[in-house]
Formats: C-alpha cells, structure tokens, sequence
RNA sequence: GCGGGUGUGGCGGAAUUGGCAGACGCGCCAGACUUAGGAUCUGGUGUCUCCGACGUGCAGGUUCAAGUCCUGUCACCCGCACCA
C-alpha cells in the first residue's frame, strides 16, 4: 500500500463537494430540516486560530452526520466584519477598512475551506457588506419606530485610548474590552436599545430553549431580576417622598438611617435648606473622580457624609432618622436611595459601625455586636411583625400595612441596563437617524436604505470622541426626510454587536433584496436547532440578539419567540505550556501550519480528541501526532482487507457497539470517548489480522465526520461512490453484548477472582461458578455467608463472616 | 463577598451515574526490522516494603460495594461584583 497523500487527497475532495453542492442547504426540502449554527469570526488580520477550528469541528461532526441521516441541513457561516481590530488597522497602514476586511475575509475563506468543513459556500453573509447592513439598519429603524431606541445625556464609560464610549459589558473591571485601557466617566449624549423593557421575556424565554443549564445560569444572573419592595420616605423639613427600593421590607423596623447615591437630585433641589452643602458638594467631586471600577474595588473602606438638614421619617414607626450622602449607593440601580438596616445588611452594617449609628436587631439568629445577619429567623422589635418566623409571611404583612397606609408597594428590578448603542468610529452601520432643527430626531426612509458609509481618507477619530464622520461634510449635511430643511446627519455609527444580532436569520435566505428573509425561508428553517460558541458570547452577544429576535416576533416579522432552541458551549484550547493562548504569551498554534504537516483530517480528528469538548484543554504536539498515527492505521487497513458482506461473528458485538458508542456519543458532544471507542475497535481489527468489506464500510462511515477526506477517499477507492451520500450505519441493542462475558468476584468487596459466565446467567448459577473458583473458595473456606450479590454482568460479592 | 466549575498515573483524559478505577491517546521501558531511527511493528507500563497491600485534593460518614451519595475542609480556574 502506497502511503496516504493527505495533501492531494484533501484538496481533491474539497473541490469535489465543492464542485458538487455537496453540502449546499435546500429550502423548502421535504427531508427533515437542521439547522446548526457556529458563532461566524470576526477576519481579524493574524488568521484563524486553533479555537475556532474547535468550535467549528462540534457541529460539524453532527452536521455530517445528520446528512447521511437523511437530513436537509443548514450549516452556515459568514464574516462579523465590523469592528475596532480593522479600523485601528486602517489608522495605522493606511488601508482602507473595507480593503483590509476584504482580504482578512479571503484568508479566514482559504483556511477554513482547507480544513474541509461542510459549510454551505453559497451563504456566507458579511455584516459588512451594504447588502446586509441594509437590513441591520431596518431593525434599527423598525425598533426606533416602536419606541425602543431613546437618546439620554449620562454618565458613559469612556475609553481615552481608543477615543471611544463603551458600554458597561465592553468595560468590564474598569478596563476597555479592546486596548485594556482604564475607563473613565464622561457625560455624553448617546443612543440606547431599551432592553430592560425585554427583560422579563428574556427572562422567561429560557423555559422555552434548551441551553445547558450554566449558560443558563449566566443570563439570568446577567438579566439579575429582584423582587422586593419601593417605599416612599417623608422628609420631615419639607414633605418630600423619598423613594427606595429593598428586597427586605421584612426589616422595615430596623432601619436607623437612609443612604443617597452622591448624584441624587435631591440634593440639588434642596441644597439651599442644606446646611453642610459644602461638604457634600466637596465628597461628590471627590467620587466624580473616582472611576467606577476604583468606586467597586474599594469595597471594604465606606465613605460617606451625613446631610445637615434633611431628615427622614420611617413610615411605619414615625421614628426620624438621618439621611447620608455614601457612594455605596449607585444611581443606576433602583432608585439611588437605600433604606439601611446594619443589623441585617453587610454594607450598613460596615458604614454603621464606621459613623457610629444605630443598630437595632429585627431577626433573631445572629450576634448584631460583632457583624451583620443575614439569616432568617424570629423577628423581634418589630411591633405587629414580632414572632413571625418566615421571611415570606413577614414581608406578605409588612406589604398589605404599606398598600394600607399608601407609602409602598411591591415591586422588581434588574441588574441588566440599558444597552448603549453607538461607538464615535468610522467602520460600523451608519445610524439612520437625521437631526432636524424642526422636527428632531427624524429615521432615514426605508426605501433610502442601505445609508451608506462615505468613502473617507482619515480613520483618526476626532478629538473628542467624534466619529470621523463628522469631519465629511456631504454626509453630515442633508436635508430632513420630513420637512425637506437643512438637517444633519447622524455621524455614531453602531457598535459590533449589531450586525451579530440577527445572522442567523440572514443565513435562511442570504440574497434577498427585498427582505432581511422571506417569510418561507424563516418558517421553514427557524428556530436554529443547535447553537455553539464560546462561554464569552453567553451573556452579551446572547441576550442581545435574542432580544432582537423577540422583538422582530413581537412585531411579526419572524416565526418564533426564540431564536435559539437549543445551545452549547466549548472549552478553550490552551496553549502547550497550558495558559490561555495569545501572541503576546508566544504559545499560539496556526492551524495553517497543522495542515501543512499532518493533514486537515489529523487536525479535526485531534482537536476533538485531546479533551472533553465543554473544557479546556492544553495543546500537546505529541498527542496530535498519535491521532496522525490512528489515521495512518486506518490507511493501512486496505492491506487487511478480505471479502465479505456482513460482520463476522468475532467482530459482532464490537462492530455494533461502537457504531451504537459513536453515534450516542456525537449527540452529547462527547467527542473524544466517539473517537476513543473507532481506536479501540481498530486495535481490535489488528489483532484479529484481517477486515472484511462490511465491516470497513461501517467503520468508514462513522469515522467520516471527524475525518472525512480520508474515509471519502477510501470508501471511493474500494466500493465506488460517494461516502458522503451514503446512509449512517444503523446497529442492533440485542447485538451489542457478547455470549459470555467476564465478571469480578469479589469476596467482602476485595476482588478475588474474574470469571466467564454465560451473559444471560441468574444469580444462582453464577454464584456456583464463582464459588467454583480456587481463589474465591478459599477466600470463604470456612466462614459464614452473610450475603451474596450478582449485578447482572458486572460482578458478584460474597459477603462473610 | 456571591454564583458556577474543576481536583483521578509522568501528561491529556475515561469510568454505562453507586458495581472490576486508570478506557483511548501521549510519554516511557524492552524487543523486532533496519547502515541509521525523531519511521513502522510487537509486548510492557498506577504506587509500594510486589504470592500481599495501598491508591481518585484532605478528614470523617452512609453502604455488601463510594471517583460517584452525605458532612466538613483545602486548592485552583472562570463569571459577577457595594444590585440595596
């Protein structure tokens, strides 16, 4: 046998199923449809890394198979090709964005064609492309038109880098998600999608889609719902309602003073009754300039000063209690107003003890004196609450006396915020919105669309974190769609996540012009079956396009709530030192360079094999080249090969149960046992000396979507045909197991003997067969049997005395 | 601090969910073929005081039987983080 050309045998398959559609998905068939979707790349300039060949193989693996399932499947990808890298990139060379992108698209094309992935080619979707932005721009005007985009002046994260306003999910930890820069706070006027006004159906959508449950976890603790109560304080001086809002209005009685965030307005409207205004106006400035990551970080050391002149009145007790300014308290939460209650609360516990204030007890089960309790308990000091020992009971009653006296009512928060929706760069969707000095804010008209981005020569944002944009003064300049008077343009262009919120949709119908998709096209392939992608896309590219995909059904224009109905998650590939790969640490692998010297099939096959799918796993040369080795095996087994139409009995149970192992396996993504199970049977094969024709086709066949060009290769070779037209391998349960079969003895649960026993044997004639054994005799010579236990194929356990 | 996850040979990892711990692969050892081996093939390979015992981060417990269940504890990783 000549030796396996990977080189010549990949390309030449590629360009078969290429040539052939192989893969290419039919709307409308009549088969069964599946639609898997892969998170599409972002073409960044350094190429594609190992990880996205592993977050691609998953899918691809169950793709294949359910082709020769007999499915009609959409296995689709495209280019998220907005975005800061390109820009940054144009700023320095020079290169226009959109020539840097077309290129970086190229490259990511070859590369992943290389590695044989059963993409269907004819419907690659680039963000980028007018074709598509066109429609980015629709769903933006479509949400403005129903009152889901709003412009508000507020206190933005702001990166000095990259000249850029981020929103808080791109400035995690204080850091700009792009440069690593320090963020700091800026007032800006910016766009906002009204998310939150999604939250509760996000919320409840996730009983409708079957994501594993900690991704799960991830957006509801993202969505961050609350329920509890808002109560409305009167301030003594001047009658004021002071509102906040607690999850334990159970503690109402142990309230001894209130908390404002530093930017609450009402400071400003009574700064005149004030008296110590000065010093508040002093620890505002000083918390201005703290960012907020400094705010979050200095947890331990409060900070705060009690406002002279403003007094609040608990409404249940009428006891009056003092007001303090304290940057604890955060204006972007609830209502920026607390009521603290130190005995049970950990923070007003900290800054009780630090100002020297009250601390009244309401829950029995702690030790106020040395910290806080949380716990539940019999509630004490409490007037009409007092001997209530449920946490719910109390706050039903204490909600039912403030409906009464009118002051409060229950009521739900969530941690997500609004989404800021617009970055001051050149290369996004242009915001289709035209400022009027008469008519205001006025949406471009559909049939104007795509509004495209001008062509420009200077990429440098502008000095204050304009887009440059702004600096073209045929595209700022316009007249208003309205009333035909001179306007300006909006110059923000949208933020990345944009374009990635509704590709998917895109995917069932990518050519058309005169919708984002045809109503059939979206019927006949939404919802998407199966998503994966990585765990850092769980929170913010999730919950935005199922927000976008909701709201798209709110309003008709898609066939189902959820766009997602089931979605998983890969694991890392870390680098051979076992840290997180990146350029900078120089411990990155190049694909390229994988394929170059074993192959796309030793790729595939290693990737999935190195780990559990759903973990992350180290990089290891020697490993890959095991796998390499497995294929060569493979290769070899046409030196092997003898006639024959079905399994000889030798190979029976195992041709079965692997078959049975790697079809089970596939669908729980637990791709390296699938592999482990094709090495085992193979070592098999070998020891036995020969293989029969049956046989190789089977093991042909379920190898195929881990290595298809090799498997494509041979299944041509030796019985004709098309091994990715052909039929998954079916297998039997009753032929999975063996006639006899091997079991532990185990005398007191110590294994003392293995012996063969018919596989259908009861207990009784197994424990003779055991008790036969030398070993196992003389192990209970003598003493009493206390008990005897046979599970059916596993072992048996002589107990004694 | 809160939430989630992970701890198993020299390494990556298996273990039908309470039933033979270490599948499969790497590495290593020995042998074969070779002028040669960083190719290929065959065999071996958890540890030790090796006809026996000990072994799944650590300490207990339940059970005929525990990597798996329970209690406590330690370490590391990943999210979120003064969310009222």
């Amino acid at each position: 046998m000549e030796r396996y050309d990977y080189a010549a045998t990949e390309k030449k398959w590629q360009e078969y199923w290429e040539k052939h559609d192989t893969f290419k998905a039919e709307t409308g068939s009549k088969k069964p449809k599946f639609y898997a979707l892969v998170e599409f790349p972002y073409p960044s300039g350094a190429g594609m890394h190992v990880g996205h060949i592993k977050a691609y193989s998953g899918l691809e693996v169950v793709s294949r198979k359910r082709r020769l399932q007999g499915y009609n499947v959409l296995f689709p990808i495209g280019f998220d090709a907005y975005g800061l890298p390109t820009e940054n990139t144009a700023v320095k060379t020079g290169v226009h964005p959109r020539v840097v992108t077309d290129n970086n698209i190229v490259k990511f094309t070859n590369q992943l064609k290389r590695v044989g992935f059963s993409f269907d080619w004819s419907r690659v979707v680039d963000t980028t492309d007018e074709k598509y932005y066109k429609w980015t721009q629709w769903i933006f005007l479509k949400m403005f038109e129903n009152g889901l985009v709003f412009r508000d002046k507020t206190l933005v994260n702001y990166c000095p880098s990259c000249k850029v306003v981020l929103s808080n999910e791109d400035s995690q930890g204080g850091k700009c998600d792009i440069c690593h820069s320090d963020i700091v706070q800026k007032t800006k006027e910016v766009w906002y999608l009204r998310i939150t006004e999604y939250a509760d159906k996000l919320l409840q959508g996730l009983d409708e889609v079957n994501y594993l449950p900690n991704i799960r976890l991830q957006q509801e603790n993202w969505i961050g719902k609350s329920t509890g109560a808002f109560v409305n304080f009167e301030i003594k001086e001047n009658g004021e309602k002071l509102r906040i809002y607690t999850t334990r209005p159970d503690t109402l009685y142990g309230v001894t003073f209130m908390v404002i965030a530093p930017e609450h307005p009402i400071i400003e409207k009574y700064r005149d009754k004030i008296a110590n205004i000065d010093a508040l106006d002093a620890y505002k400035a000083e918390c201005a300039k703290k960012s907020e990551f400094e705010r979050t970080q200095l947890v331990k050391d409060k900070t705060g000063v009690k406002i002279e002149g403003l007094t609040a009145i608990n409404p249940l007790t009428g006891k009056e209690i003092p007001v303090y300014v304290a940057d604890y308290v955060m204006m972007g939460y609830g209502t920026g107003a607390i009521m603290a209650v130190p005995a049970h609360d950990t923070r007003d516990y900290d800054f009780a003890k630090k100002f020297g204030i009250d601390i009244i007890e309401v829950i029995k089960g702690g030790d106020i004196s040395k910290e806080a309790y949380t716990g539940d308990g019999e509630m004490v000091n409490s007037d009409v609450l007092n001997g209530i020992t449920n946490k719910k009971d109390a706050i039903e009653k204490v909600l039912g006396i403030l409906a009464e006296k009118g002051v409060g009512e229950k009521g739900v928060q969530y941690k997500m915020k609004d989404w800021a929706f617009n970055r001051q760069r050149y290369w996004g969707e242009p915001i289709p919105i035209v400022h009027c000095p008469h008519c205001g804010m006025v949406p471009v008209p559909y049939d104007q669309l795509p509004l495209k981005l001008p062509p420009v020569d200077n990429f440098q944002p502008g000095s204050d974190g304009e887009s440059p944009l702004a600096k073209i003064d045929s595209f700022v300049n316009c007249k208003c769609p309205k009333c035909g008077g001179d306007a300006r343009r909006e110059t923000d262009t949208m933020p990345q996540w944009a374009g990635s919120s509704w590709y998917f949709l895109r995917y069932c119908d990518p050519n058309n012009d005169n919708e984002f998709a045809s109503k059939e096209a979206l019927k006949y392939w939404m919802p998407v079956d199966w998503y994966n992608g990585g765990m850092e896309h769980v929170t913010r590219h999730m919950i935005y396009s199922r927000f976008w995909h909701k709201f798209l059904y709110d309003i008709g224009e898609v066939p189902t709530s959820e766009p997602y109905a089931k979605r998983t998650a890969q694991g890392l590939i870390l680098g051979p030192d076992g840290e997180k790969m990146s350029k900078s640490r120089g411990n990155t692998i190049d694909p390229n360079d994988v394929v170059d010297n074993y192959g796309a099939d030793v790729l595939r096959v290693y990737v999935l094999f190195m780990g559990d799918y759903e973990q992350a796993a180290p990089w290891n040369d020697s490993s890959m080249k095991g796998c390499k080795r497995f294929l060569d095996r493979i290769w070899g087994l046409q030196d092997i090969l003898v006639d024959g139409d079905e399994y000889r009995s030798e190979l029976m149970s195992s041709m079965h149960k692997t078959i049975k192992k790697v079809s089970e396996d596939i669908e729980a993504m637990k791709f390296n046992t699938a592999v482990a199970a094709m090495m085992s049977l193979l070592n098999e094969i070998y020891a036995l000396g020969s293989i029969n024709k049956a046989e190789l086709r089977s093991l042909l066949i379920i190898l195929n979507p881990f290595a298809p060009h090799i498997t494509e290769e041979m299944y041509n070779k030796i019985f004709g045909g098309i091994l990715s037209e052909q039929e998954w391998v079916k297998y039997d349960d009753a032929l999975c197991v063996d006639s006899t079969i091997e079991v532990a003895v185990q005398v007191n649960g110590k294994i003392k003997a293995k012996i063969m026993i018919p596989a259908e044997a009861e207990q009784a004639e197994v424990l003779g067969i055991a008790k036969a054994d030398d070993a196992v005799a003389a192990a209970i010579d003598g003493k009493n049997i206390v008990k005897e236990i046979y599970v059916k194929g596993r072992l048996v356990n002589i107990v004694v005395k």
